[in-house]
DNA sequence: CGCGGTGTTGAGACCTGTCAAGACGTGTGG
DNA sequence: CCACACGTCTTGACAGGTCTCAACACCGCG
């Protein structure tokens, strides 16, 4: 499933079959992770980078009280910890939200990449970009506007980043995360977030059950979210 | 004071004196900007990225509400919009807290660096990494941190930022943001703001008057920040 | 001299957190 | 097969942090 990294990358510019063929030959080797585990911890020295298959993967940041934050979600076709390789470790965990399935790729061959491939580098140097423009949505989103339009921004951005990917229906997709982690990406309380969740069912504008969230009124739901996606860099171009 | 740059990227790494006559060469002009101007607007198509050489600046996110969002703040020696070189375009403004001094970097020699000095293509690749790590601890405080610990966090950072080019005092260093600009950092209004200033120096952690901010108990300002620099990585490695 | 930006203070409202308890479904061991 | 533990979702009552609205002091500047 690396079409779903490609797909992504597509999405926002053109790459040669040479690249194509210098990305799969990246990754080294496959591997199955299980749901809920850490696969890397902070402070950990790395040597590779982990290219997200299939399955959800959160980044997550740990307080002395025991909460946390997650700072970013993971889909599949993102590369999880591109940021490891220039930053040689990491400042928070990587963690399997669901059942994973994982490409490793050695830091040696993207250095490799970006000794024998100056395009290349800059694509993969625009996706860690990409990564930073979503943390300053949410920063804007945590900042700024209320656990209900939170919530609403979130399912929005994640419609437009499983749709990338092939992996969103019409009216909504599936959204594996527990009330309880919810509330960590949002700073919120599981309870609080609980009743943020009915609210926006009150409200009509989704159903979330079974781990499937079917969206029943996107202009409704893109609006409660002040929900922008240029932030998203949708458009392709050269980088 | 290109100097600035070139101690923030020593920090984090060995550049070769054929890097520093690359970086050297990289400005094409130096321009002046007066405080309280918005240099770059979101949206807009950029050839060239911007060195901050004196002063302080801000990305900023607006809100329909009229609200805004500021998602990282600069001083001398940031590359404010490095990474405007693969996005092509920024999602936020850019903005002079203070009167400033900038270089001026056309895309197409950051563009002959990624073709022709990979080292230092990573090295730059690094920094906008720790751009994000910086947003990640910002989405901590926001999302996790209480008005209190928020500010404190922001002010250890400062000092450690400030202290690499040096421009802090052992004991403080020039703060140049009104509080109302500081509420915008922290997602507060502009009087709760105020009344957690307050209470900083109720608790006798700070003094900040005329623009100077004191630290008269760094050891007390890093409890109650939960602060831990390891996000800004201080260590000096191959990238 | 008046004005706008900045900092400060008070009172009350509202959003979100805390603590506690219970319902429900699932898996597991006896 | 049942009893039980556990994770998840839900609800209620209350507390607390932050916001809103309003007013005022201070200061530099035109």
């Amino acid at each position: 499933m690396i079409e779903a990294h490609l797909a992504k990358i597509r999405k926002r510019d053109v790459i040669s079959p040479e690249e194509e063929a210098a990305i799969r030959g990246a990754v080294s080797e496959i591997r199955e992770i299980p749901a809920d585990k850490v696969l890397i911890r902070a402070g950990q020295d790395l040597d590779n980078s982990t290219m997200l298959l299939d399955g959800w993967m959160a980044r997550a940041k740990d307080l002395r009280t025991g909460e946390r934050q997650i700072t970013e979600l993971h889909v599949p076709g993102d590369f999880v910890d591109l940021h490891s390789f220039t930053l040689k470790r990491l400042e928070h965990d990587i963690l399997s939200l669901t059942p994973c399935t994982v490409g490793i790729v050695p830091h040696e061959r993207l250095r490799k990449i970006t000794e024998d491939y100056p395009h290349l580098t800059r694509v993969y140097w625009f996706m860690t970009n990409l990564d930073a423009a979503i943390h300053r949505e949410r920063a804007v989103s945590l900042g700024r506007r209320s656990a209900l339009s939170r919530t609403a921004h979130l399912f929005c951005e994640m419609l437009v980043r499983l749709d990338i990917i092939g992996q969103a229906r019409s009216d909504g997709y599936e959204f594996p995360l527990t009330q309880q982690e919810l509330s960590e990406c949002h700073g919120l309380t599981a309870v609080h977030m609980n009743r943020t969740l009915q609210r926006l069912r009150q409200l009509g504008l989704i159903r979330l059950e079974d781990r499937q969230l079917t969206i029943l009124d996107l202009p409704a739901l893109t609006a409660v979210a002040e929900f922008n996606p240029s932030y998203l860099y949708l458009e392709q171009k050269s980088r």
